[in-house]
DNA sequence: GCGACAG
DNA sequence: ATCTTGTCGC
């Protein structure tokens, strides 16, 4: 039973009750993300982030669409839902995608590029909520977080654009990123449709004078506060 | 058994 | 993530 709204986002989706279920529905979909570059061009590009006002009983989802390469704003959604699954480390996306495809199924475009706040491949079960948004809607995202899951990596040079992989289990996951000088790197990692160091390439084009990229903070300023 | 642990 | 003011440092 999944239908689908104007833009092509399916919303009455089957979802997981337990974390058992949970984890067997990741170990499945993994084998759909797809890590070769298929992007296309991108005149938009959103951030994806979802704050909990309040007591933590509601998600906020929010989406922040920009213009690329200006990163300009060009259209935002927000949408709130009850949350419906609990924090589980390496279960994020159970407890946020439902919101997210709510306000996603609420711009009246869709985005030609997503940067999701969380994890990508990098990942126990190599499936973050950025492959879970990719593989659910189809287009390609790129994981952004701001500390590490999962993972191991060397020192990054202090400068800015300066990258290290970031490894697990004898394969590279992600990219730990100097965004700027000075400040804690950021995690990267493949979400959907694209390479590692395509993803990094994307994130230093979508960041300024920050350490998060612009459509993250947009989202994130979105996200917690609703307007 | 003792830590680690996206948001 | 969220609860919260001032304060240390560049």
């Amino acid at each position: 039973m999944v239908s689908e709204d104007s833009i092509g986002i399916a919303t009455d989706l089957p979802w997981p009750q337990t974390p058992a279920q949970a984890i067997a529905l990741q170990r499945e979909l993994a084998g759909r993300v797809l890590r070769v570059d298929d992007v296309g061009s991108v005149r938009r590009v959103a951030g994806v982030d979802v704050g909990f006002p309040g007591g933590g009983q509601i998600a906020r989802a929010a989406v922040a669409v920009l213009s690329f390469p200006d990163l300009r704003p060009v259209e935002q959604a927000v949408a709130e839902l009850p949350v419906a699954f609990p924090y589980v480390p390496g279960l994020l996306s159970f407890r946020e995608l439902p919101a997210v495809l709510a306000a996603l199924a609420g711009l009246a475009e869709l985005p030609d590029l997503l940067l999701v706040d969380g994890q990508g491949l990098a990942h126990p079960r190599r499936f973050g909520i950025a492959c879970h948004l990719g593989v659910l809607t189809g287009l390609p995202t790129i994981g952004v977080a701001k500390t590490r899951l999962v993972g191991a990596h060397d020192p990054v040079p202090d400068r800015r654009g300066a990258w290290v992989p970031l490894h697990d289990r004898g394969e590279v996951i992600g990219a730990v990123l100097r965004s700027r000088v000075g400040v804690r790197p950021i995690y990267v990692s493949v979400g959907h449709r694209l390479s590692l160091e395509r993803a990094v390439e994307w994130v230093m084009a979508c960041t300024g004078r920050y350490r998060l990229p612009q459509t993250t903070r947009a989202a994130h300023a979105l996200a917690s506060t609703g307007a």
